[in-house]
DNA sequence: ATGGCAATGTTTCATTGA
């Protein structure tokens, strides 16, 4: 079963790209963040021509979840949003598919360090860890995917001293990433060897993919029982070649029966 | 090939992203 995530900086935008893709790769699931539509402007019938079932929680020009299931297989539960948490945001979508909990995450950016986004970046990934804990105890199998907005470690950033301290790698986002962890879930890319400079996200500005100025912040986390059935996990750069791409390239996972 | 921001709406500039 092949688990993707997917940051596509507008679905609008990218909606043909995201099709191509899917009928290259055929993923079971496809988390998407930033779709930027109205769930009322969501274009889940050209999904479904496409053989994908989308269910989506959206707002109009930023943010936007969706969790996409190819068509042989069926989503249950689907839960928007953090529970108990009060977010005028979009950026949490929950479904069962396949005996597999998958959570969509798209968590905020927080602008700058110290900056009223960055406290509520800090309070969000609080209550993300209080959320994977809860769903952790009622699903072994789960797996949360997004764009986590935190270079986890200083070989996930192209410079880590140009980036020191800033935000996406400040020590308090690493801290709070790491809560995550301490649950037990599993970073799945780094349950393989990899390639070195491996990014999910480069700058538009500045030959930034070119020049591989990138950092790894979009990722797959894993449950104990789910990871030890992972078999592979890469980020597909090629995604991000060519005419009007997203900014990010998607994280595929692959996990045994 | 992978090329010097992109997408959105409040649109002809401001805001946001990361």
């Amino acid at each position: 079963m092949k688990l993707a995530t997917w940051n596509v900086n507008s679905l609008n935008m990218r909606l043909p790209r995201v099709l191509g893709w899917l009928a290259a790769m055929s993923p079971e699931v496809l988390c998407l963040q930033e779709t930027k539509l109205e769930d009322a402007k969501f274009p889940h019938d050209v999904l479904r021509e496409a053989g994908y079932e989308a269910h989506f929680a959206g707002q109009k020009t930023y943010n936007g979840v969706a969790i996409v299931v190819r068509r042989d297989l069926v989503a249950d539960d689907i839960v928007r949003g953090i529970p108990g948490f009060e977010d005028t945001q979009q950026r949490v979508i929950a479904a069962t598919v396949g005996g597999i909990r998958i959570v969509c995450v798209y968590v905020p950016n927080g602008q700058s360090v110290g900056s009223e986004k960055y406290v509520y970046k800090l309070g969000w990934y609080h209550a993300a860890a209080q959320y994977a804990k809860s769903e952790l105890a009622v699903h072994p199998q789960l797996a949360v995917l997004g764009d986590f907005n935190v270079a986890p470690e200083a070989r996930d950033v192209h410079d880590p001293v140009l980036w020191e301290g800033q935000v996406l790698v400040s020590e308090p986002e690493r801290v709070a990433f790491r809560e995550l962890l301490a649950l037990g879930l599993q970073d799945s890319f780094r349950l393989f060897e990899q390639p070195p400079a491996t990014f999910s996200w480069w700058d538009y500005r500045m030959l930034g993919f070119p020049k591989n100025h990138g950092l790894r912040i979009d990722h797959i986390l894993m449950s104990p029982p789910l990871a030890a059935r992972c078999t592979s996990c890469r980020i597909d750069r090629n995604a991000r070649k060519g005419e009007k791409p997203s900014d990010h390239a998607p994280v595929i996972a692959e996990v045994s029966d």
